[in-house]
DNA sequence: ACAAATATTTAGCCAAAGCTAAAGAATTAA
DNA sequence: TTAATTCTTTAGCTTTGGCTAAATATTTGT
């Protein structure tokens, strides 16, 4: 599997995951911000090798030996992360661009061992899931702020990880993981929503309030 | 710069420090082991990128530029292989490999936070000397064992890291860095050298003797 | 049911890296 | 000083991954 394979195929497990349907050609070329016409070419080398199964307008599926893969390459990415934060003290915003590099280096024993250098970590600095090396792990159940309910106090065990500005403005208002936080107000007109965790108030947007997810305590 | 074209400059870079002459194309495409042609090819490219210098018949020489890429790509590898051994728990024959990918992660953050994590360690596991984040490092003085004189004691200090079969061998011995050896007696027939060292005698062969470097008590 | 909108694929390019086979240069040896 | 040998480059082809523009296929809306 070649690097390009391996970032199609990670694109492809993160859209199933996100809805019910098949992955589209256009959907994947999107997330891969590349071209269509790329997608195709893409879709058919995969496709070829058992990773998926295509059928045209209906969207890509991955495959069981697809899925592994892509698991794989999930559990290397987040372990790294882990990694980095843990032992070399990046910042929570860093982490995500040196560890898709990492992601793509071949050495079952270094994922392993790695893992266990980092006591087998449950999940990574964005609240993911981080599957153990048989592939295993287990679905964090989890609402985006604009899904929670006004009066509700929740936690937060989650975030968006591909956007370092917005990690940024989170650790800018203080809000990590874990953070406890109830929703005083829910604004119909712009979707935004009004907070309080640690004593402090805040309004946050609509974009802010989708890419952070919450757990009921 | 490209993977091919940073494992190119590493090429370059150790053949260097193997003659006083520049590098041949001919040498360059076995150090790489690939053909001539597509050296040919590629020391267009980096003497396009102003990365070497090259005369035909005379060889190819790194710049000023080039010399310090180069440096930046051992500097990586010789971090990782230290982080793979002393933190990962990776044997001497089995860093190597693994490095090699490592290597080429692009991350100047990545590389310091590195550093620092392993305490700016000085040498690799195989006693190749770590330059420092501006490209500065000492020379190991060091002879290869066919130069030792007879009668001598010396103490091992590098060895070749390119053969995990090698690397086996000297293990299986218990020859690691820093082992005491004296020469007991060097065999002109075919250059194998009978040793002493932890109190046990063994003859090797020049294969063997070429590839373990030894500096003077 | 059929046109419009949307989705997908094809065809023909480009660049990076590699290859083989053949040609061309320089060096060395007789 | 030629001729042989060795070194290096060129020409043309391959694969991977991407692109644009044009063609084709499917869905959807009326």
């Amino acid at each position: 599997m070649t690097l390009a394979e391996e970032n199609y195929l990670k694109a492809i497990y993160h859209l199933e995951n996100q809805s019910t349907n098949g992955v589209s050609t256009n959907a994947l070329a999107e997330e891969m911000q590349t071209k269509a016409s790329s997608a195709t070419d893409m879709i058919k080398k995969l496709a070829d090798k058992n990773m998926i199964s295509y059928i045209p307008y209906q969207g890509v599926t991955l495959s069981k030996t697809g899925r592994a893969y892509a698991v794989k390459v999930v559990r290397k990415h987040r372990l790294w992360e882990v990694f980095l934060l843990e032992k070399l003290n990046f910042s929570w915003d860093e982490v995500h661009d040196v560890a898709e590099q990492l992601e793509h280096i071949k050495s079952e024993k270094l994922t392993d061992k790695l893992d266990e250098f980092l006591n087998f970590p449950k999940t990574d600095p964005h609240g993911d899931p981080i599957p153990d090396k048989h592939g295993h792990f287990e679905k964090v159940e989890k609402i985006s702020l604009t899904e929670g309910l006004q009066g509700t106090t929740y936690v937060c065990v989650g975030v968006d990880d591909s956007s370092s500005d917005f990690l940024k403005y989170l650790d800018g208002n203080n809000i990590s993981l874990g953070t406890t936080i109830e929703i005083i107000h829910k604004e119909p007109f712009d979707n935004s929503v009004k907070i309080r965790f640690n004593d402090l108030e805040l309004v946050v947007s609509e974009n802010v309030a989708k890419n952070l997810f919450l757990s009921e305590v």
